[in-house]
DNA sequence: TGAACATTTAAACATTTATTTAATTGTTTG
DNA sequence: CAAACAATTAAATAAATGTTTAAATGTTCA
């Protein structure tokens, strides 16, 4: 990694700390997880598919949203590996991954609920 | 809070899911926070925060972008209450937040750092 | 006061993104 | 096979977003 120069010198506190500072690349492929959750219309659905599996159709409805808006949703978490599909019949279902990263996606969300959310 | 009628009946399982899903408002709301880190450079800029703080010359230096570009990612940061700026001469310094929120945020960035970045 | 420095703001631009409507694919069943 | 249903895709649109360049604001100090 390419030493840079800073313009000021305010002490070396943030020598220790640039080197530790994670690449770019690195930032934005973490930056991409969170913007799946960034979203209000895709965050709802994604709560909703951490506690149950459910069909587009019903998903739909619970969201009262039109079915291509979710399912454009649903294409976008399950390409990330958030959620998977299996197909029953004519309907297919989604519920969350059984994946670690998919599980800190879950925690992460039900604790910014309650702090967005205080006791009022 | 009105009743919706699925259009599929898979059981009961998802009654008891809807009574508890977040209402569309609040779920924008946390997605708004997770908006926050949801862009590369802005998260990069949040991580450094969370570890030292710069002044904005500093911080343009170390992400290597422009400082008019740094400068509009700290104000969306500082006007979302995550971070918090002080004046001292010529310079302005920038630092986390010491709020509940922020402590949520930073730590939220950090597990996730772990997990998106697996022993290779 | 005026020059130099640090930061912010403004305008412009290219991209991305969420949603709607309409058409298409896939599956079941009469 | 054909009709009905479920889900996805495509095209179009409006809105939001990150970055650049240029100008403006604020602060220090000679």
């Amino acid at each position: 990694m390419a030493q840079i120069t800073m313009p000021h010198d305010h002490g070396q506190e943030i020598d220790k700390v640039l080197e530790k500072l994670p690449a770019q690349e690195e930032c934005v492929q973490v930056a991409e997880i969170f913007k799946l959750i960034s979203d209000g219309s895709r965050l709802r659905i994604l709560w909703l598919l951490c506690h149950c599996e459910e069909c587009v159709s019903n998903i739909a409805a619970a969201m009262e949203m039109s079915d291509p808006a979710v399912s454009h949703h649903l294409k976008i978490l399950r390409q990330s590996g958030l959620i998977v599909s299996r197909r029953d019949g004519k309907e297919v279902y989604y519920k969350l991954a059984d994946t670690a990263q998919a599980q800190l996606v879950h925690r992460a969300c039900e604790e910014m609920f309650q702090i967005s959310c205080p006791l009022e």
